[in-house]
RNA sequence: CGGGGUGUAGCGCAGUCUGGUAGCGCGCCUGCUUUGGGAGCAGGAUGUCGGAGGUUCGAAUCCUCUCACCCCGACCA
């Protein structure tokens, strides 16, 4: 591609909307333009990265064995009532009407409607089992759509279902699909890993998030450096302290803490470790008043601790429910001396394991000190894990201590099970001639997001840095001075059309500007390879060679190559 | 949905407090010079100042309403 034939719209400063590295990159190097909140045209070199992309993400699926087709876009809402999701799924859906007044919806998933394509043609377990993909753009109407591309509202993703006569055909393709999924990202050249996920509201038993590391991930990722264990920390276990609970060795007292209503605020006055102190997180589930206690230092985690019997419908108490409990303003409260007819105790399992703790004394200004289970106060009604693990934290799997880090959440494997089948009658009779509902998998990948999320992971002040395999051009020529200069212009074009021959993606940038310019658009763009073509180093048969980054994760290095050697060595490099 | 902020040329911004008919940088157009790291000189074009209504002799500026977008939080995959 010429240049002067392409579309190339880069900018010196990206718009004041974009707060993200990937984001402003995107902006600045022409890749999207906004229309509207969470709306981007692709233009030109960003939608050659798209498609670059998806390439890759087709030809593994194809080769995993899934079979390709298209879904409308847009849904009729009784295929949603019949699961009952057109209620449930909530403003996130845009539902539109035609001219009869019918209820559509611009599909934000497809389960619906594939679940009607399978129970129309499949019949028998003879059919079975069948993985069909589509690549489409979904609409959800996200609560804040930002980050340019990366938390969009109408974004491109690939989404399979798989369907199967019995759980172990399903948990067979599901292995298959965690396979190709590990293929895809590794040859697009991202860092990611493969963590155990919560299933949510969603169903079913297994299910794996693929998240590519970040710093800037919305995601929060707990790993075990020494394992494979990983899991997304709404999920990961934190186990019971290995070491009993201490035998109280200190009287139960009271101090001082007049300003102090955090557990930092007492720790910093009293000296101690936030470790030693006890926080009070106060809730209601229905009607009862319910308590928390977990470490200073530790988290509520609401996910898991929703999963608990009768938890399911937590809040936190307001201060005019936590007043008529305690007689006692929020800043001071501590579990010695409640009413436990009335309020219930839930210990998490660090928390539970603690002695001579500090923690609210009930009585405005004043907390204590010294406390123990047993001798202070009674027993937790329930000791469980809820709280959010943190770095250092024994690993669930028992081999070594937990690390955290971001990620962002490029795919996502489900094993359904029936919930759909069921709900919409998909059934196929089996060996004995009676119906049964099939099970289901579902995969999804996001395939814009990928874009963004490579550029968060890859690129330099400079601009970005495409891994090879989703560059929109393989290599550039800079050519300097190619309306003026017959040999450079002579050089170039043979060197373009060489390696254009020799089946490469490459850009020649033809264009009357400055080389300043061009090498910096070069850069921004991300092109792996680049060479330039002048007369300075025609003069000597020369060109220079550069790549956009070294294999040393420095940037490239630049070294001259004889014109005549030029195609055999740069198809040399081209190759890998 | 709660809190905060911003809308002025394609992009980044000043001007708004203190009303007087709109400016800077980049980009764009023309010409000359320049050509291995975002050129120089000269000339030029571009705005219903987000929209509607009001106050005023006069509104980018003051008042009311409204729309859009961004950030933080809650929510969701």
């Amino acid at each position: 591609m010429r240049a002067t034939r392409f579309f190339i719209s880069t900018a010196k400063e990206a718009p004041s909307e974009a707060e993200l590295v990937s984001h402003k990159l995107m902006l600045r190097a022409g890749l999207i333009k906004r229309l509207g909140s969470g709306l981007y045209t692709w233009m030109p070199l960003g939608l050659r990265a798209l498609r670059r992309v998806e390439a890759v993400v087709r030809e593994e699926m194809n080769r995993a064995g899934a079979i390709e087709l298209l879904m409308p876009a847009v849904q009729p809402a009784e295929l949603w009532q019949e699961t009952g999701r057109w209620a449930v799924f909530g403003p996130q859906m845009l539902k539109i009407k035609d001219r009869h007044q019918r209820d559509f919806c611009f599909g934000p998933t497809h389960e619906e409607v594939i679940t009607d394509v399978a129970r129309r043609e499949i019949k028998s377990y003879r059919q079975l089992p069948v993985n069909f993909y589509q690549i489409q753009m979904k609409f959800r109407d996200e609560i804040r759509p930002r980050f340019g591309v990366m938390r969009a509202r109408e974004f491109l993703m690939k989404d399979a279902y798989s369907f199967h006569a019995g759980r172990d055909s399903l948990v067979a393709t599901y292995q298959t699909m965690y396979d190709a999924y590990t293929r895809i990202f590794s040859r697009l050249g991202l860092s990611f890993r493969a963590v155990a996920a919560d299933t949510g509201a969603i169903g079913g038993s297994g299910s794996h998030e693929f998240h590519v590391l970040a710093d800037s991930g919305e995601d929060l990722i707990a790993y075990c450096p020494d394992s494979d264990y990983a899991a997304n920390v709404e999920l990961a276990e934190a186990l019971a302290p290995a070491t009993p609970r201490a035998a109280p060795a200190e009287p139960m007292r009271e101090v001082d803490t007049p300003k102090q209503t955090t557990c930092e605020e007492v720790a910093a006055l009293l000296g101690i470790p936030l470790e030693r102190t006890v926080k009070l997180v106060a809730g209601m589930a229905g009607e009862r008043m319910v308590v928390l206690l977990l470490r200073g230092d530790h988290m509520l985690n609401e996910v898991k601790l929703a999963k608990l019997e009768g938890m399911a419908d937590f809040r936190l108490a307001n201060e005019a429910e936590i007043r008529e409990a305690f007689a006692c303003p929020p800043g001071f409260l501590g579990p010695v001396g409640l009413d436990r007819s009335r309020i219930k105790v839930i210990a998490d399992r660090t928390a539970a394991a603690m002695s001579d703790f500090v923690c609210g004394a009930n009585k405005p200004k004043y907390h204590l000190a010294g406390v123990n289970f047993g001798r202070d106060l009674q027993e937790p009604d329930w000791v469980a894990d809820i709280r959010n693990v943190v770095a250092g934290d024994p690993s669930p799997d028992g081999r070594g201590t937990l690390a955290l880090c971001r990620g962002i959440e490029v795919g996502h494997v489900f094993q359904l099970g029936s919930k759909y089948s069921q709900a919409m009658n998909a059934t196929y009779l089996d060996e004995a001639g009676k119906a049964q509902a099939m099970e289901m998998g579902c995969y999804g990948i996001g395939v814009s997001r990928i874009v963004a999320a490579s550029i968060e992971q890859h690129h330099d002040e400079k601009g970005i840095i495409w891994p090879v395999a989703m560059a929109p051009f393989l290599l550039v020529i800079v050519a300097i001075g190619y309306g003026k200069s017959e040999e450079v212009k002579k050089a170039a074009d043979t060197l373009y059309a060489e390696l254009l021959g020799a089946g490469f993606d490459v850009l020649l940038d033809d264009r009357d500007e400055r080389p300043g310019v061009m090498f910096a658009d070069a850069e921004l763009i991300g092109i792996p390879h680049r060479v330039t073509v002048g007369e300075r180093g025609l003069k000597d048969g020369t060109i220079e060679y550069q790549p956009r980054h070294g294999a040393d994760g420095q940037p490239g290095k630049a070294q001259s190559v004889a014109l005549a050697d030029a195609k055999e060595f740069l198809t040399g490099l081209l190759e890998h």
